[in-house]
DNA sequence: TGATGGATTACA
DNA sequence: GTAATCCATCAA
């Protein structure tokens, strides 16, 4: 069964949930950190900048799952980044945690993540999967049972300090769609950069 | 089977 | 500004 206090009911459009999330926790490997942005990406033939754009393969399956997933994948060849999958079986999306504030297990968090000042442990997706210790081991965990090692769970929720935005390094078409959302003020959010534009030789 | 480039980060 | 550094995906 799911959970009995879903933090949002995550069951639903992906456009819907990612906004919600913020201000939600996670809490992972004696660490909690309170979301302030995240990006949605869409499923199959919606969302040119999404894994599950090209449909199911083997890393995007998961997306196809049932919401309130995690799903994480390896980037870059040394980054780890993590996603909570939304909507219904059979249709992909997914929310990318992008950043947050550590507000429990600061001092774990700074052994995983040293030499950088406290705001930035979680100011960015790989930087905050570090410093909650996600990775493969993690893929697929139900966040919204309480007895699994990654949770998400509710936490203060102000809608109107919602900011919208195009997605952090997503070129092409799916540049376009102001999907990223984050909670104005907040410096943990991380820095905007552009996707660079694929260029044919 | 080989080529390609990435939902990034740290450091010069 | 750019190196680091695997692997999912795709073309053949």
């Amino acid at each position: 069964m799911g959970a009995v206090h879903p933090v949002v009911n995550l069951d639903r459009p992906v456009l819907e949930v990612a906004p919600t999330l913020l201000g939600a926790f996670v809490e992972a490997g004696g660490v909690r950190v309170r979301l302030t942005e995240v990006e949605a990406y869409a499923g199959e033939g919606e969302d040119p900048g999404s894994h599950a754009h090209r449909g199911r393969t083997p890393r995007s399956d998961i997306m196809f799952g049932p919401a309130g997933r995690l799903y994480v994948y390896f980037t870059y060849g040394m980054h780890w980044c993590a996603n909570v999958v939304t909507g219904p079986v059979g249709e992909a999306s997914a929310v990318l945690l992008r950043a947050g504030e550590v507000v429990a297990g600061l001092d774990t968090a700074r052994e995983r993540r040293p030499r950088v000042r406290d705001r930035d442990l979680c100011r960015g997706p790989a930087r905050l999967a570090t410093a909650l210790a996600l990775d493969r081991e993690a893929l697929g965990l139900d966040l919204l049972d309480p007895s699994s090692p990654v949770r998400l769970l509710p936490g203060p929720h102000d809608a109107a300090l919602v900011r919208t935005g195009p997605r952090v390094g997503v070129a092409g078409e799916g540049a376009a769609t102001p999907w990223r959302f984050w909670l104005d003020g907040e410096p943990t959010v991380s820095p905007y950069r552009p996707g660079v534009p694929r260029v044919r030789p």
